[in-house]
DNA sequence: ATTATCTATAGATCTATAGATAATGC
DNA sequence: ATTATCTATAGATCTATAGATAATGC
């Protein structure tokens, strides 16, 4: 039995990085409470210490999966910002994040149980999609733009719709050609230096 | 206890017809087969002369809820590809679309949780999305050409993803923002008469 | 005789809680 | 003394099946 409050933080965070990946591969109601704890190495009755219901982990795990990207690039000493559109559009299209739902984009992975989630839950995302907007709007062209925000929720829209059609398609191809058709497209709406 | 086969044939439809709408509202895994059966006016041990499984249900459920929308066209003697492309999209991404998913477009509703669905599902959810692309194609410019297909496969993804977006978002000004910039964006790309 | 549906239930979940155990930390 | 975790379990699901009942249809 591990004791210590600071060792508790450490278990508690663990937890919340396994939900944040299980629930993007499986789903919001894909995996019980107890699976999450067994995985963490640990047993169920510890949960509600934890947490005060299976919605308030689903809730902390969702805000850790949206926080995953900018704290990996953080760890390179790089901002959202200063990722290029082009290259972002490419990453998140990329076979690598279609086949990596648990490292991947929530809203990508859980757009419409998203929709479904309790209000905390929905909060959380609610949030994050306006950071998400800003930024993009940023790389296209600046947060003043009106052009450049419509351009960036749109492009946000078909990235997350994209990659899971591309997840749905039992067809190798037709998955292969929409990840390459949205990035093409959505590529040649990215401003390029002659148009500064 | 009604009985006759054709009986029997219109009581399955019922089941099919009742899942396709909850499915649709409450994710693949939200409603138990218990109570889709009490919504029918019967009760669960019927089920199973119907179907071989729940799974086989949700299959049968998505294929309806995707001929959903063509067969109220067909009512109209309207065919998909008489619809055009502005109309559609100002549609799908109408508030009335976004507060009724029940109704609505299953790929906007469930698009995560199909990816993770059984085999048969996701065929049935892979060749709508083939006559989909194929229909929209034909919308922007017609089938054989490439540029019309990419566009397509563009227009039907951030259709799906903003519909997404839109449920999620709980600041009402957001989610009709979504709607707003996503139609406006993508029927700048459909095709005007002068362009033939 | 066959079969569409019903009642009842087995068996497998899953969330949440109660009470025990073994560390921490004043 | 407090508390982080454990074992055990209550209570509420949910899918699937067994066997009964009451119609259909040869």
């Amino acid at each position: 039995m591990g004791h210590s409050q600071v060792e508790k933080q450490r278990t508690h965070e663990r937890i919340v990085e396994i939900a944040a990946k299980r629930l993007r591969e499986e789903g919001l109601e894909g995996v019980g409470v107890a699976d999450l704890m067994k995985e963490a190495g640990l047993t169920v009755g510890g949960f509600y210490k934890h947490f005060a219901s299976r919605d308030e982990l689903v809730a902390e795990a969702m805000d850790a999966a949206f926080r995953g990207w900018e704290k990996r690039l953080a760890e390179k000493g790089i901002t959202p910002v200063e990722v290029g559109a082009a290259d972002y559009i490419a990453s998140y299209l990329s076979t690598r994040h279609r086949d990596d739902p648990g490292e991947g984009c929530a809203f990508g992975a859980l757009n419409g149980e998203l929709a479904r989630s309790d209000a905390k839950t929905r909060e959380i995302a609610t949030e994050r999609m306006k950071i998400n907007i800003d930024v993009m709007a940023d790389r296209l062209g600046g947060k003043d733009s009106v052009a450049a925000r419509s351009k960036a929720i749109l492009t946000l829209s078909a990235m997350a719709g994209a990659v899971g059609f591309a997840r749905i398609a039992t067809d190798p191809a037709l998955s292969e050609e929409i990840l390459k058709s949205v990035t093409t497209m959505l590529q040649d709406m990215v401003p390029t230096k002659s148009d500064a």
